[in-house]
DNA sequence: GAATTCATGTAACTTGTTACATGATTTA
DNA sequence: TAAATCATGTAACAAGTTACATGAATTC
């Protein structure tokens, strides 16, 4: 459901292709919410049945043609109505594959628990300076106005809380892991 | 994948019931996996047809007869196999719907996003006094030994911190949003 | 000359959720 | 007497992933 809605508040923001609604995904919105070029398309076709969004097709010559896509008054109300209401329950905690692998930790060596966890801190790191590029593109970010990058800036604020307790957590996890060897 | 590769590492502890794994996933796996009965049938179903377990048929009087499922060689090789073999790249950040809430910030009035926030920290409160709970729990575990005791508590320990980094960052979000509507 | 970008999608598959169906036993 | 527990599932749907297909223009 999320995904429809995220499409439709990006579209809040101004008419767009599926391809570009791709690349704004990848540059701002991947720290807490993914998507593939074929689920956009899809939803976007969802959406379209739905009378959610329309489209108009801008001819292209040597290129496939763009459909751009709008919402319809009724998408914008379909938004706002989400938006507005608050789940039951919204924290589920996330499907952490990395906490598997540790639930299931003896199983293997404790060199090979260690590397995992240090692969894993390292993706984490990566992850972390990838949002401070994020940070210094959120400027260039199509649309914006300054009372939504107030917003933008908090997603990426838990981004990297997040990512910060994920590393603190592997350094805990690897201390508890050599202390307990001591003995 | 990692349902199923869960479901295999919870059987190298012994034979189960698809109805007992629930119980599992709920009070001890539940803070990085979850899992729905109908999926744990499912997935035992499929695992059977990969050779991965088997099972044996329990009579009952008065109640449905039990399907003890246990692993089989296959299925230990398999679940080893994945064990030791870190993937490419395993830290994508989760689907968050809070953010994409707060991306959209601009679309609510400052008070609509405080609640949102403050019942979404409520939430994840709830949730580190469940892990109160699930700590003292571990020892109950079915076949708890304290090799794999160990390991438990270390993914206890990042719910735990995941935890407080969210409820750090609804109270980070409020101070700002109450700083920027003093301007 | 090879890879990337632009631009559309479809198809198949996997994973996760929700609703439905049954029915005895036990606990509140 | 109502709800929860035990115990099995199926069916339909929603959401996410991967692979395939096309093809010009641009950049390395």
């Amino acid at each position: 459901m999320s995904l429809q809605n995220a499409i439709l508040g990006l579209l809040t923001y101004g008419p767009i292709t599926g391809y570009q609604l791709k690349s704004v995904f990848d540059e701002f919105i991947n720290h807490f919410w993914s998507a593939q070029l074929s689920q956009i398309y899809r939803d976007l076709g969802t959406l379209e049945r739905k009378g959610c969004v329309s489209y108009h097709i801008e001819v292209q010559e040597g290129r496939p043609n763009k459909k751009i896509y709008s919402i319809t008054e009724k998408g914008r109300k379909a938004f706002q109505e989400w938006l507005e209401h608050y789940p039951r329950t919204l924290f589920t905690a996330a499907r952490d594959e990395i906490c598997v692998r540790i639930f299931f930790g003896s199983r293997l060596s404790t060199e090979e628990v260690k590397e995992q966890l240090q692969k894993y801190k390292r993706e984490v790191q990566e992850q972390l300076a990838a949002y401070q590029v994020m940070e210094g593109a959120l400027k260039q970010m199509p649309c914006n106005r300054p009372e939504d990058e107030f917003f933008w800036r908090l997603t990426l604020k838990k981004g990297i809380l997040l990512g910060e307790a994920c590393i603190q957590w592997t350094e805990e996890c690897i201390k508890e892991m050599e202390q307990r060897e001591e003995i």
